[in-house]
DNA sequence: AATGAATGAGACTTCATTCAT
DNA sequence: CATGAATGAAGTCTCATTCAT
């Protein structure tokens, strides 16, 4: 350490993050299509382009590599939160973007990665741990945009304020369910009735 | 013996049904506690006081099992189709009862089962199509009830019935994940807000 | 037993030979279908039209059975032996029926039983013993016929009387086998030949 | 290290034949003792000095393993064939060589196996492939042998050709049946008869 | 005589993980 | 850093056999 030559550890440790990547993306891409217990390390292995010993240099367990996904995302909700807390008349947006967002929540592959994580933290507590963090962070972001949108008019009380964003998360995260459960759901009229129900969520 | 009533064959038969739900229940339980991969067939045999070769006179495999779950989950959904059609004044008693479909969604345990089965479907064609099966019957339900309750008010269009039925489900759905993924989530807060969009979808 | 009555015993015991052999015939089919164990008791008992269960009144074993099945031919070998014995001119008729004993021989479905008989046989020293048996009483039995069939030429010696027999039998089994390896094998063609193979062990 | 030669792929591959050698050693051991259906994979990883695990990194079932065994006795006849091929005067060298390949035929262990492949490729039609393509290899090199052996003697039709070597191979796969059928068998005597028999397919 | 429920051992196979190289 | 050989535990499923009825 501290050796002479300065670039080494900058160098290693950056190729380390890029292979730690590879293994998460591609740990991601077989969970959400096998599962976490249907995908084997042979699996990830193949996909990441690494031997599947060699992933164990990056992370101790299966499990630490799932808990690795989890705190990736929880990295880049933190990231994005100033990022996108600067946005003006955020209602005006939400309600005119619910469509992204809908269809956000209706890719089912996608959410069949979320409920797979989701699913898993209800049997391994650290998971558990992380996905209530990154929840929590969300969260509260969101109530944020939510105070800042309504601008001059009367402060909700707090717990009302959380539960509208609840329900305002509830309604997408319950639209993943039913993409998954009804594959002919019709997404027009769905978006229509959404953006009525997000704009008294968020105005009246 | 040379009684004149033979019952062996109807004993044997409600003995082999009351078998199957053994091993159902068992099921049921092991998936939502260890997930359907990390349930192993020892778990349900234990479970369910029963040898685990045994369980393949009831089922064909494992799969064949948590198959055997959604179909009577869709059966119970179907004996209760007709029981619940007949309600009078079925919108206020749907707000008014808003708190026990809260709760139920809130019930982290049976919403792991549920959702356990549902990520599952997404890798098992023959149980996505149960699960589909299962959704359509109760999604058609709800609109006959939501078409009925509207009473003399101007029908809704098809599609905004559809839409809005599948907004209210998603609402409850949407829940269950708030649930696990909050597990600190403010539920009297909550059912206020909830009552007003439910009020919205049904009355509007 | 003793009872007054006379009938019982002869017709259960005709029963029970009757069952047996139901039992024997449905193994000698799953055994050549799918080897002796590959072929399991209940595909036996499907078989058979009998419980798997039932079974075991009849046959103590799995390997019972197939040691039935060898005395049973054992049985029939001795039984033909008498019967046979007295036909004249016997050289003549064989030489002109070698075309039946060849197709008997190139019945892949009869030898793929007799061999999974004999390759069992290898591992089981009760059904060696039965196989062995059998295997002396036809071959004391060709002997016999060669001897007899040689009519007033001057004996053979024992030995060689015996080597002729042997390499008779070894010629018609080895066919099984070539019919085996080789579907294609051509059959008029090596009837001809086989013709005057056995001439030559027969009349030189 | 950084030694200028990098033999490590060279060296795994022949230390993965050589492991893929073991286990064909140890199956071939295994199924000729216990039968294909009566070796387990623990016999056979025990026997070959692995791990029942590791043998799946060489063979994908336990099918593929006595696939593999056919395959490389289907090699070593055709690695035989051209050193054989040159040799001159066959006829004499074969049946002066008759004790050799007799006793060959009456070592009871290796016909165990030969007939336990045998009978198991009549239940699965990959390995049934693989045993007629390597005995289409072998007829056809022996049928070579004859026509060559015959020197200017007038041509055999192709017919009669193949069936003097049908029913020569014949012979010799018989006599591996009579060993096992009758353990007694006098092998001088039969010898003798043996020649006479082979005198006259390759040279009448 | 006959059934079929029931078991427990054991079959093949997969897999997370370790370690020498 | 990187590999892949290797393992041992565990998984699903099958099966011969027993026994109460």
């Amino acid at each position: 350490m501290a050796a002479p030559d300065n670039k080494p550890t900058s160098v290693d440790s950056s190729r380390a993050a890029s292979r730690c990547a590879q293994v998460l993306d591609a740990a991601a891409e077989c969970f959400r299509l096998k599962g976490f217990h249907g995908a084997s390390m042979a699996d990830i292995s193949r996909t990441a382009g690494m031997s599947a010993g060699h992933i164990y240099n990056y992370f101790d367990s299966k499990d630490a590599i799932i808990g690795g996904i989890v705190k990736r995302e929880l990295r880049e909700i933190m990231a994005n939160i100033e990022s996108l807390e600067a946005a003006p008349d955020t209602f005006h947006a939400m309600i005119e973007h619910a469509d992204e967002g809908m269809n956000r929540s209706l890719d089912t592959r996608s959410s069949a990665l979320k409920l797979e994580v989701l699913v898993e933290s209800t049997r391994n507590a650290e998971l558990a741990t992380l996905v209530h963090e990154a929840d929590r962070a969300a969260l509260a972001r969101l109530c944020e945009l939510i105070r800042k949108g309504r601008g001059d008019r009367p402060a909700l009380p707090e717990d009302e304020l959380f539960a509208r964003a609840e329900l305002l998360i509830a309604t997408f995260d319950g639209l993943r369910i039913r993409a998954l459960r009804n594959p002919q759901l019709n997404q027009d009229a769905i978006l229509q009735v959404l953006r009525q129900q997000l704009d008294r969520l968020l105005n009246d």
